[in-house]
RNA sequence: GGCCCGUUCGUCUAGGGGUUAGGACGCCAGGUUUUCAUCCUGGUAGCACGAGUUCGAAUCUCGUACGGGCUACCA
């Protein structure tokens, strides 16, 4: 039997970097199977869909490069993959578990319910359940006479629950957790089909898995606890459960809990793949796209935060990814989200790009009114890119590649300067004009200038690139020469010497 | 509170009865680059705690602590 995975979001906001890896795990198994990575969107909750989310989780799968094989606007022979348009499917099943007496309906409203948690928790019952325990003296089709619950269910008043035996346990193999047992007296008579007719998570998740022939459930950690509803409602249908993997949560940098969309703010980093404009909040969370990283770098980060491919390797390209994935090397314990750690991983895979390939996003991240062609952009980025870890930095940290600096490193010109200089800085003026404005004629005519009148090299080397560049760092200084040319150098010299003076 | 899951350097992790407990990020030092970055070399730092089993425990068992998840007509 083919490998089939889906990746079920529910489009209530913008995909979150757990999301990704989980989807990531999804897509990997698929892939080295051979098989199908569905995309599927639990949309089952009216009240919490947020407009422009789908399509935020499809821009994003495809901007990853894990784009499914099957999901709404992607085609497959197991449509429809909303579940919202599969709504009339859900009734049927949740019918048939009343018909073999494993559901009932429920007629409660909700104050009744708050009702009966209330006194439960003032009998000391501490979050109390709709359970085995309770369930007779609620209001519902085992407790009420026959005639009175057709009546309600005939004018549509029910919900559908899950009738949990009583005291029985449950277990089911999560690959990453092994074995895992609960008792049903601990799990509450969950509600399957809502008075909307939508069925909740576990109805849709169920029948759906079943019916899109998924034979691997993967997703968060935060699904473990209602697995063995799940389990049951398999049983009850009379289906072949899938495998379940659980996937530990993604957690804060610092502090305590998972990972939230805050953090994304509050630590200076993306949580999300893609810019997002939270409208409600008027807020905008920041993207790794937009941050200036490279999506397979992103991936590559990700694939490592609760798997290893069981060696050393870190530097993955997707395709040893996907030959090295494997399930039972998923870590059973929460991953730290290390921003030191993703930074390293987009500086590497930057450079290992080539040049040429790095163009279009480079281009793409300079901010707007910077014109330079590209054979320019390109020399920059061959001088820049081991010196910088995201694509906004070519421009950030090379800005003097495209303007004259507009400030200057006074500590280190204090340090160097003094005005008995300005003569052989005048004469080293002349001479590279009068080179070919290459950088190593240019580096033989300063360096044999320098040596010959016995100057210092620590001198006049490091306030000569604080002229050119405002301070301490970069490429090589004759390199930089070369691609600014020699007018720009000689001007960008006589400015900052006027400004030497100053000090 | 209850149930379930977890706990190896600061962080991500390898190791699953006998290891000098390995790697990576970070950090520190040195070298290269007369800058910075890259690169190279070295260093720093860890088995949550307590019992038990065993000749021997990071590894198995139990307990404790701590962390996390769930406990909705949300997913």
């Amino acid at each position: 039997m083919s490998v089939r995975v889906r990746f079920a979001p529910s489009p209530t906001g913008p995909l979150h970097i757990g999301g990704v890896r989980t989807a990531l795990y999804n897509y990997l198994l698929a892939k080295k199977e051979g098989g199908q990575f569905i995309l599927r969107i639990e949309d089952t909750d009216q009240n919490r869909l947020v407009a422009g989310a789908e399509d935020y989780i499809k821009e994003s799968l495809e901007w990853l490069g894990l784009v499914p094989d099957e999901g709404p606007g992607y085609g497959g022979d197991h449509g429809p993959y909303r579940q919202s348009e599969r709504k009339g499917l859900y009734a049927e099943y949740a019918q048939k578990m009343v018909a073999d007496g494993n559901a009932y309906y429920a007629f409660d409203t909700p104050e009744e319910l708050d009702k009966m948690r209330k006194e439960q928790e003032a009998l000391g019952h501490h979050s109390a359940k709709y359970d085995a325990r309770i369930r007779m003296q609620m209001r519902n089709s085992l407790s009420l006479a026959k005639e009175e619950a057709d009546k309600l269910i005939a004018s549509g008043e029910g919900i559908i629950r899950l009738k949990m035996p009583d005291n029985e346990d449950v277990s089911f193999v999560d690959l990453v957790r092994e074995k895992v047992t609960f008792n049903t007296k601990e799990l509450d008579d969950k509600v399957i089909l809502k008075k909307d007719g939508m069925p909740t998570y576990h109805l849709a998740n169920v029948v759906d898995d079943h019916l899109m022939k998924i034979t691997h459930v993967i997703r968060g950690e935060e699904w473990l606890s209602s697995t063995a509803h799940h389990v049951l409602m398999y049983r009850f249908m009379g289906w072949t459960a899938p495998q379940f993997t659980h996937l530990p949560l993604i957690l804060k940098p610092t502090g305590k809990g998972k990972l939230s969309k805050r953090d994304g703010a509050k630590f200076g980093f993306a949580v999300f793949p893609l810019e997002w404009h939270d409208k409600k909040e008027d807020e905008i969370y920041a993207g790794f796209r937009e941050s200036g990283f490279d999506p397979k770098a992103l991936l590559n980060f990700l694939v490592l935060l609760g798997w290893n491919p069981g060696n050393d390797e870190e530097l993955m390209s997707m395709a040893r990814m996907t030959e090295l994935f494997s399930l039972d090397k998923i870590v059973k314990s929460g991953a730290r989200f290390d921003v030191d750690k993703s930074k390293w991983f987009n500086q590497q895979y930057l450079m290992a790009t080539a040049d040429e390939a790095l163009l279009a996003p480079v281009k793409a991240a300079m901010p707007q009114g910077v014109i330079c062609d590209d054979s320019y952009l390109m020399t920059v980025i061959g001088l820049m890119k081991e010196r910088v870890t995201k694509y906004g930095d070519f421009y950030t940290e090379g800005n003097f590649f495209f303007s004259a600096p507009s400030s200057y490193d006074d500590k280190q010109i204090k340090k160097r300067y003094t005005a008995e200089l300005d003569s052989h800085f005048a004469q080293i003026d002349i001479l590279i004009s009068a080179s070919d404005g290459t950088a190593p004629a240019m580096e033989t005519a300063v360096k044999g200038y320098l040596t010959d009148n016995e100057l210092k090299m620590g001198v006049y080397l490091p306030l000569l690139r604080i002229m050119l560049c405002g301070e301490l760092k970069g490429p090589d200084l004759f390199q930089i020469m070369a691609v600014l040319g020699k007018d720009e150098v000689g001007e960008r010299n006589s400015k900052a010497l006027a400004y030497f003076k100053t000090l």
